[in-house]
RNA sequence: GUCCCCGUAGCUCAGCUGGAUAGAGCAUCAGUUUCCUAAACUGAGGGCCACAGGUUCGAAUCCUGUCGGGGACGCCA
């Protein structure tokens, strides 16, 4: 249960009480009503806002409302006290057995504890990587990959039906240059010197593999027939090859997609032509003239007759060209199609998770969405920003294999999937991230995944020693939780409780590094209780003359461990037994 | 020239879609180990929330402008 979610309930009940009362006016708009914890914890467990927000509809003073409300919340059994604060603020203080039973909620259900049904299981596509099949992911790819994953599992974990998707982007001019590169590493494999690699090539040495790789299939038969014959045959090869290490690196990183879409494909069975035909139909194209861009010098500018898409009707700048001056589709024309097979296949809610260079790209994505969907579809973007890979303050800018960039596989070799996917997920998507190796691994405070990793493996630790001990660590969901009243420890108890509202926040926000700095602050107020311990003997959780005391507390102590590996669950971080 | 993101402690960053006296870590200083992992904990100092207006009961948060940093801008994807 969202305790705050429960509340809000409860006051707009006893509004409605003083509605019925003539004590309020009817029809008033409940909206930004908010219950939440105050910040400062001594006000109380809750706090509303209910009484500022509604005076000036109901013409009075917020303090008279809040006067008069008091009062029937008060009335309800879970709260202890209650005051009129500040401008208008209702503080309410919440009996200790309210909060126990959230803690035996909890232990009840283990890490699903903070499942919501807030989603309504609505169904949600979260698109993703979508890194061209042109080489290996580098960790630009590896942010977006964590971001859109964690994303996605919190979105399942907040009740909504989540599909996990790849768009293959294995059309257009880059996996012809793609084909030709390879070919000529396929000519390499079998003998020639192919000197420098030509400007306008892939000069990238993961190529070599992938010559290799055909030349050991095909032999030496496409060597000197026409590009005409080999392009497609070395294209399909790389895009299949690059794609297959693609998946490899994502599964070492913990990601499965639900879906790969190819482009190509989407483009043969004439997807674009039916999205072109939509618009279309909703007179949203016409042939017409662009201003040339501004900026960068238009060195090979030709002002000519184009199709548009009137984009500046749904927020854009300018309307946006849907086809080369060859005649063939834009990139922009594809994704539209992309985008509308999404939304054909039933995703109205659509998130994609892109790089910053694409930033000037959105807005036409999501004026093409609306668009396109009749106003029914919604598209949510979360641009990551650079990151930057260093070693004690140095920048590392390159790997061997890739030559220009530092590529997902070697952070997974040096650090793991673990350490890469927490990491990646303690600063926003729109902030610029340096990641630094050695503090990667660092075992130190200064270190969240470390410092929350420590926080479970004591939590192990303690449950192994009790049941070594020969304390019953089955069943503590039925522990006697009353015995549960030291100030620390129900202070904890609160803080678990506040995990099914930080779930539905941070996916109501699309923003999974929430659950980062939640469950640092978890862990950091575990260990503070753990360390009381040591000033005073009586707070430690095992008790050796009082089992059920122990039972209570170490209740709490496995509630904790369950909440922690509820957050790294939706992280796809596998949560450690012990530290070595 | 236009658009997008960012600007919070010396440093790295949070700040719960507008709430009460702005919070962590690092660094600095001072403490805590016969004890379930001290790889931890406790305390202190440190702020014109870039700047200037505006919106209202109330602004780090929203709107406008300025300055500073990054990114993007037809026929690349």
């Amino acid at each position: 249960m969202n305790p705050y979610r429960h509340f809000i309930g409860v006051i707009e009940a006893a509004l409605g009480a003083m509605q019925a009362a003539g004590e309020l006016p009817a029809g008033l708009d409940f909206s930004a009503l908010t219950a939440e914890p105050p910040r400062d914890a001594a006000h109380g467990d809750i706090a509303t806002n209910a009484a500022m927000v509604l005076a000036k509809a109901a013409q009075k003073k917020p303090r008279d409302i809040a006067d008069a409300l008091l009062p029937r919340l008060k009335a309800n059994p879970d709260v202890v006290d209650g005051s009129v604060a500040g401008p208008g603020f209702i503080n309410l203080k919440l009996s200790d057995s309210f909060w126990r039973e959230r803690l035996r909620e909890c232990l009840k259900e283990g890490v699903a504890y903070g499942d919501s049904t807030m989603g309504g299981a609505r169904k949600v596509n979260v698109e993703y990587v979508s890194a061209n099949p042109t080489g290996p992911l580098h960790v630009a790819h590896a942010r977006g990959a964590v971001v859109g994953d964690a994303l996605a599992n919190l979105l399942l974990k907040a009740g909504y039906a989540v599909t996990k998707e790849y768009y293959i982007n294995d059309a257009g001019a880059q996996v012809d240059i793609l084909g030709r590169s390879t070919f000529l590493r396929y000519k390499e494999a079998l003998g020639d010197h192919i000197g420098t690699i030509p400007e306008g090539l892939y000069p990238g040495e993961y190529l070599k593999e992938v010559g290799a790789a055909i030349a050991r299939r095909d032999g030496a038969r496409w060597i000197d027939k026409p590009e005409r014959d080999w392009l497609p045959e070395m294209r399909a090869f790389a895009i299949a090859f690059l794609m297959d290490e693609i998946k490899a690196d994502l599964d070492t990183l913990g990601v499965r997609m639900d879906v790969y879409t190819s482009e190509r494909a989407l483009v043969e069975a004439g997807a674009v032509d039916r999205a072109f035909q939509e618009l279309t139909r909703q007179d949203l194209i016409y042939s017409g003239r662009l201003e040339p861009p501004k900026g960068k010098k238009p060195d090979d500018w030709e002002d000519r007759e184009q199709t548009l898409f009137r984009a500046t009707k749904f927020g854009d700048e300018v309307d946006r060209p849907l086809k080369k001056s060859d005649g063939s589709w834009t990139y922009f024309s594809n994704d539209i199609a992309n985008h509308y097979d999404k939304f054909r296949r039933g995703f109205a809610d659509q998130i994609d998770v892109w790089g910053a260079d694409h930033g000037g790209y959105v807005k036409r994505m999501k004026a093409a969405v609306k668009a396109i969907t009749g106003g029914d579809g919604e598209l949510d973007v979360k641009l990551c920003q650079l990151v930057r890979v260093m070693r004690n303050g140095e920048l590392v800018r390159m790997s061997k294999r890739a030559g220009t960039f530092v590529t997902l596989r070697d952070l997974l070799d040096e650090v793991g999937p673990d350490v890469v996917r927490f990491t990646m997920l303690t600063r926003k998507n729109d902030a610029p991230f340096d990641f630094d190796l050695a503090k990667a691994t660092e075992q130190s405070r200064d270190n969240p995944v470390w410092y929350v990793q420590y926080g479970h493996a004591r939590i192990r630790s303690v449950l192994r020693k009790s049941s070594a001990a020969g304390i019953v660590v089955d069943g503590l969901d039925s522990a006697p939780l009353d015995r549960l009243g030291d100030a620390g420890e129900l202070s904890l108890v609160r803080q678990i409780a506040q995990w099914p509202r930080q779930v539905e926040a941070a996916a109501a926000a699309h923003e999974p590094h929430r659950i980062a700095f939640y469950l640092y602050d978890l862990a950091a107020a575990f260990h503070a209780h753990w360390n009381r311990g040591g000033d005073e003997p009586a707070l430690r959780f095992i008790v050796e003359e009082d089992t059920e005391l122990t039972r209570a507390r170490l209740a709490l102590v496995q509630a904790i461990g369950f909440v922690i590996g509820s957050g790294l669950k939706v992280f796809g971080v596998t949560p450690v037994e012990e530290m070595r």
